[in-house]
DNA sequence: TAGATTGTTAATCGATTAACAATC
DNA sequence: TAGATTGTTAATCGATTAACAATC
């Protein structure tokens, strides 16, 4: 209920397993859900669960449980997914494009609006339907003026001269595949960032067999 | 110092951010931190660092510091890095085949011994030297009986049968890059998963972006 | 030795769990 | 109405921060 403090950054992560649990249980049929059953579901508490919903609001009701379809919907608007997020890759090499071909963007809400890289072996080529354009175009304010969303898969020594110049035109939300530590350069213009480190997650594998931490 | 009690997991998720800043301290010439310069580094706290360390054993020196080679060679250890671990990847799509050639990974300690499908079309192709194999290959005892980690690059619907052939063969540590719960599904077999979720990831983007939470 | 910084204990803060009145 | 289950407050548990003696 409480709109007004923070809510913890362990209840944001939690967020988006929400909405693809609730989206399986949609797909399955299921029509309303109560916390503990959900909380089977995810391996979670029943009260967890209440409690973090409850910091956006009410959205059961008491006997009843939760209906799937507003209580997803309602996530999704948590989460902004229901905002149209212009989109740009920076990068069109192996990993840009994968990515490109292998995330659902427009169900999440983005809205995929250009591709730019600096190689000219592929600039003209087409990733997806839409053309490889020389990074230098961004600068063109037609080009830009609507990119709310730039993901970043280009190698990391590139990473400060073409953040800055992304920055210079406007955009200021990434999502950053490079190891390069957007948060801690460029702190002061007020980013957002969300950073993957895939070899983060293989680490931990490698803790988890290690330690049998099953 | 603790060797008994079990480690928090948000202690675990940042071994591999502590490995990761160490290596560019170290690959920048650095020899010797301490931890309240690490801290400022990473943005986390002095305290937060020594009880982090400290869970495994003591690894400074007092009034000089940590040294950079023997910390990071210790958490690299910690997290099993050093040990061989013999890897198959299950679906040499695009996904697959750019994860294989994007990281890392003799660097940390995964031996890729094997690249297997089903799809007929591929199968005697080759990704980064290695051929692709028929799946149905892997059950040749020649070929398994010494695979520790199977990196899943599959669609979501063939991974029950997938996984329970791979289980069968003896394989228990999976990298797992469907959707599909595996731990919900074969948590009887003691196994060993690493979920990667790209779409949570876009999805916390999201929140952050609407809500501007920097 | 004096200064610095660790390892570790104690204090605080925050997150999860439990309990229950409200209510559908 | 009776049963079920929420929303929310209180209790517990765990993680982070602060403090400081140990010691290099």
């Amino acid at each position: 209920m409480s709109k007004s403090m923070k809510v913890s950054n362990l209840v944001i992560n939690r967020l988006p397993m929400y909405h693809r649990f609730l989206t399986e249980l949609k797909s399955n049929g299921a029509h309303k859900i109560s916390s503990s059953a959900l909380a089977d579901t995810m391996h979670l508490t029943a009260s967890q669960i209440r409690q973090d919903l409850n910091c956006f609001g009410g959205f059961g009701q008491q006997g009843y449980g939760y209906n799937i379809d507003f209580l997803l919907e309602s996530i999704g608007r948590i989460l902004g997914l229901d905002q149209n997020k212009n989109t740009i890759l920076i990068g069109a090499g192996r990993l840009g494009s994968t990515l490109i071909s292998h995330i659902s963007f427009s169900e999440l809400g983005f809205n995929l609006t250009g591709i730019y890289d600096n190689d000219k072996n592929i600039i003209g080529n087409k990733v997806n339907d839409i053309e490889i354009q020389d990074i230098k175009n961004l600068s063109i304010p037609q080009n830009n003026q609507n990119v709310d969303v730039a993901i970043l898969c280009i190698p990391k020594q590139a990473c400060h001269e073409t953040v800055t110049f992304l920055i210079q035109n406007g955009i200021k939300t990434f999502w950053n595949f490079t190891h390069y530590d957007l948060q801690i350069n460029f702190l002061k213009d007020c980013i957002t960032v969300e950073n993957v480190h895939l070899s983060d997650s293989l680490m931990k594998l490698s803790y988890k067999k290690t330690n049998n931490d099953n």
